[in-house]
DNA sequence: ACCCAGGGTGACG
DNA sequence: CGTCACCATGGG
């Protein structure tokens, strides 16, 4: 269980260890950065400063209504995940990247800003998938100060449908400009991103891969980071060679890993994926 | 020069 | 349903 209490202008939470470290570098979000003694970087629409301190998880600048309408849902504070690493420890295999993972949490992320944001993810690598979505922000995205300095949202659909392919393809987006371009249309001509929420993984899912750029992967990283489908395994080439080489299991489809995930993980199957993922890229010899 | 990176698309069997 | 060439880009 997580606790806040406010104090000018900050958050405290206490509970549950959260480390800023580990959750904004294991892949699910691009736009937070080491800055001073924690991490800056821009989420929901506003400027975010994060500092692990020793006595709990420190947040600026946050009022108390903030704080129960944006960041208690955007670090996923509804679950419980001592408990949850409690029942992953069941899994011997698990249990042994668990250590690795001490403060590792699943962030609920805008949508649109997931969406666009995996579409790049495709063949590419972590640093230049930041880059990328920092340059786009700089050119569409609204500005927000932050003691002096400048920060920028991430853009919303009409301003990023807005931008021309030459643009994109200026930013360093490759063969992904007509991709994104074409979903930025999509959803600033109002296809409803937020109904996605509602429904069920499948029907998501489904929905999900009729954008173009969305396949399979990108579908489920969506679903994990930003629809709340804590059952959706993004498989990637670190996860299935952890599969394969751990748990013997090799899937040769998509139905196939979902039933071995739902059986092996449970709904939770999702959050066990990022701490197998993250324990796996920081140990690359384990499995490569 | 070659290989890889949180893959997707389209063509073909 | 499965395979496979191709797709930009930058860093190792």
């Amino acid at each position: 269980m997580i606790y806040a209490t406010f104090h000018k202008g900050r958050a405290l939470l206490t509970g549950e260890r959260i480390s800023p470290a580990l959750v904004f570098n294991c892949g699910q979000a691009f736009r937070f950065d080491p800055f001073a003694d924690g991490y800056l970087g821009v989420a929901c629409g506003r400027v975010l400063f994060t500092r692990e301190t020793n006595a709990g998880l420190e947040l600026s600048p946050v009022t108390p209504g903030e704080y129960a309408t944006v960041w208690a849902h955007y670090f996923d504070a509804a679950l419980d995940y001592p408990v949850l690493e409690a029942e992953f420890a069941r899994d011997p295999l698990l249990a042994s990247a668990l250590p690795c993972c001490r403060g590792m949490r699943l962030l609920n992320q805008p949508l649109f800003e997931t969406l666009i944001s995996f579409i790049i993810s495709a063949n590419n690598n972590v640093s230049r998938i930041k880059g990328i979505i920092n340059k786009l922000c700089l050119l569409a995205g609204r500005p927000l100060s932050f003691c002096g300095l400048t920060l920028y949202d991430f853009p919303s659909p009409a301003a990023l449908a807005s931008l021309s392919e030459e643009q994109l393809t200026a930013c360093g987006c490759g063969y992904r400009a007509k991709y994104i371009q074409k979903t930025a249309r999509m959803v600033a001509d109002g296809f409803p991103l937020e109904s996605l929420v509602q429904m069920d993984y499948a029907a998501a899912r489904e929905v999900l891969m009729k954008f173009p750029g969305v396949g399979s992967k990108v579908a489920d990283c969506v679903l994990l980071f930003a629809c709340g489908k804590k059952d959706a395994f993004p498989e990637d080439v670190w996860i299935h060679r952890v599969l394969c080489t751990q748990y013997g299991f090799c899937a040769k489809n998509h139905a196939q890993l979902r039933e071995f995930v739902l059986r092996r993980f449970g709904a939770y199957g999702g959050i066990a994926q990022q701490y197998l993922f993250h324990c796996a890229r920081t140990h690359k010899s384990v499995v490569k």
